[in-house]
RNA sequence: GAUUCCGUAGCUCAGUCGGUAGAGCAAUACACUUUUAAUGUAUGGGUCCUGGGUUCGAGCCCCAGCGGGAUCACCA
């Protein structure tokens, strides 16, 4: 059947995508390279170019070509390069000074597309307009875009229209994302910069980043499920980390005063707005300090961290304008619970609490160990009423099984959240150096999860035999960094933040060939020469969906075609 | 996992009562030497997410599936 042989990969380009295909082939046989090899010398950014402009200068600059207005023997396009768009104005007679004009008439007018990229060299001037622009004197094609940009336009009063939004689209193909809409680009900026500025408090602190391993034996530091993989040499499970904690934490026995580590970690389990499998968290421990004294350190650190990424203080979150000038606000848990519920968890047996929580309409079962409960409480009334950031201290000892026993109160901890917006963003402790305690309360851990909680921690032996070496009095910070740069660029999604969230696998179902009904209503007519439509759809037998998909798909493609006439619908071969 | 909304041209989106598939931008062609959402004229472009059903006839109605968004649940 010949029209198997017509090359099918043509049907899955779109229209634009053919031509600019037979554009590079123009090209190349024009003489002109479209993906040359040699650097190309620029000079300038178009920011710099704005920020320092002088009538007549030479420049040269290289970007994307995003938009092209040609007007006869004169043109404007603009070009995009990482700090942002200039315009740049191609003269016929200023490109082509003798007789010939094919460099404009043809290379630029024809062979550039939206989306290529070209180096200009030339002068700086300002249109009749005001628009500070480059007169081009020379252009070189730097790389040809064979695909089409879904490209957005502003208008005069700077309102976009026909944005790329599409999240699916914009998640799967960040760089066309990255390309046509800058205020993701600041996101990233700001991501960086966040990351950067943190970097260095902790270093001008005199502390030490380090690197601690991803693939462990045991999954310790928190309380997830974790992705389990294979090391065939040893033939031994090994898990991506879900938290590098206890690793620092022997880094500190081993002598340092601060280490600190920005950690990927990996938890297997349910993605939402706020939940990716990988994320990254900020670990930070100090040794010979307590918890108070991470308070007074995480308050200066967010101050510092807001003021480097946006030049202020003040962010707004959604409806909420929140501030990160320090100190903030320090509540006790049995505080908050007391202030929002009225109810005192101090001194209460499981029984009571679970009572009391039953009675606040919170879904409670009998997995729920006291801190668990109390927990609940706190997340289901309390959390949400913090929208500017505050400490909220002295959890139960049962849900912080890392974190040394509160100095005045055998049933709490001395442990800190910070809260913002009903979130948290970061957890500290005076962390637990008694490897006796640390090791009963492991097995508390163990007795729970033997109850029916499934979040409950492994032991990890080595640890313990590291604290029982001694680990100096400590404190440690844990901060959602993710979390951390949704606040501080107001996006409610996770995704909105990490370049390349985690997506369903992209299902692709090409139609290569023709499928069988196609083949046997093509080998009907065949046999037959010509047939009446109708008598060919009662003969193929096809459903009507089926019938109409099929013979749409035949007529397309070339193989029939349908001839009317007085009398009836003829289906013949094309 | 539950609920709900959505899936139409490269992009953003219309699509009436079920009756031959629409617009703007992008693309192609022509005109135009300081425009800027350039403009004017003309042209091409569709697997209406997939499959099944109802119907003389489905983008539209029904069923199932796939994909996505939002909310909730889960997840310190």
């Amino acid at each position: 059947m010949h029209l198997n042989c017509k090359k099918m990969s043509v049907f899955e380009l779109s229209e634009q995508e053919i031509q600019r295909r037979e554009t590079l082939n123009k090209i190349r046989e024009f003489g002109i390279d479209p993906y040359p090899a040699a650097l190309y010398p620029v000079s300038h950014t178009t920011q710099g170019i704005r920020e320092d402009f002088v009538e007549g200068k030479e420049v040269c600059i290289a970007g994307r070509m995003m938009s092209q207005r040609i007007m006869g023997k004169a043109s404007f396009a603009e070009l995009q390069d990482s700090t942002g768009r200039i315009q740049v104005y191609f003269n016929r007679d200023e490109i082509c000074s003798g007789e010939d004009k094919t460099l404009y008439n043809e290379v630029f007018k024809r062979f550039l597309d939206l989306g290529d990229f070209i180096g200009v060299k030339g002068e700086l001037f300002t249109t009749q307009v005001g628009e500070p622009s480059i007169n081009v004197k020379e252009f070189t094609l730097l790389s040809k875009s064979l695909k089409p940009l879904p490209l957005p336009k502003t208008d005069a009063e700077g309102k976009v229209h026909d944005a790329f939004t599409d999240p699916e689209l914009r998640y799967r193909q960040r760089y066309a994302d990255l390309v046509v809409n800058q205020h993701v680009k600041d996101v990233f900026i700001k991501r960086t910069k966040l990351f950067n500025a943190m970097r260095q408090f902790f270093n001008d602190a005199g502390y030490m980043e380090v690197e601690t391993p991803i693939l462990q034996p045991i999954p310790g530091g928190a309380s997830a499920r974790p992705f389990v993989t294979q090391h065939n040499a040893l033939d031994i499970p090994l898990y991506m980390r879900i938290a590098n904690e206890l690793y620092l934490k022997r880094l500190i026995v081993g002598g340092f005063d601060g280490v600190y580590e920005f950690s990927k970690n990996f938890r297997n389990e349910g993605m939402d707005r706020t939940h990716n499998p990988e994320f990254t968290a900020m670990e930070i421990y100090v040794a010979y300090k307590d918890y108070n004294w991470m308070m007074d350190f995480t308050e200066q650190l967010l101050e510092h961290c807001a003021l480097a990424v946006n030049g202020t203080t003040k962010a707004r979150f959604g409806e909420h304008d929140i501030d990160f000038k320090a100190p903030y606000k320090r509540v006790t848990m049995r505080d908050a619970i007391l202030e929002f519920t009225g109810f005192d968890i101090k001194g209460k047996t499981e029984e009571e609490i679970f009572a009391a929580a039953k009675g606040m309409g919170i879904d409670v079962n009998d997995t729920m160990g006291k801190g668990k409960l109390i927990d609940e409480i706190f997340g289901e009334k309390c959390e949400g009423n913090y929208i500017q950031p505050t400490f909220i201290t002295d959890y139960p000892k049962e849900m912080s099984p890392l974190c040394k026993t509160h100095r005045n109160d055998p049933e709490l901890t001395e442990r800190f959240e910070l809260m913002v917006c009903g979130k948290e963003i970061a957890n500290a402790y005076s962390e637990l150096n008694d490897p006796i305690d640390q090791r009963e309360r492991f097995e508390d851990q163990l007795r729970l999860s033997e109850r029916g909680d499934d979040e409950a921690m492994f032991i990890d032996q080595d640890f313990l035999r590291a604290l029982e070496y001694g680990m100096p009095p400590t404190s440690g910070l844990g901060i959602g960094m993710d979390r951390l740069i949704m606040f501080l660029t107001d996006n409610q999604s996770i995704q909105e933040v990490l370049f390349f969230p985690q997506m369903r696998p992209e299902v692709k179902s090409h139609k290569l060939e023709l499928t069988e009904n196609e083949k046997m209503i093509f080998e009907m007519v065949q046999k037959e020469g010509a047939m009446d439509l109708n008598d060919l759809k009662t003969k193929a037998g096809l459903s009507n969906k089926q019938w109409d998909v099929s013979i749409k798909s035949l007529t397309k493609h070339g193989a029939l075609k349908v001839v009317k006439t007085d009398a009836a619908l003829t289906v013949e071969l094309a």
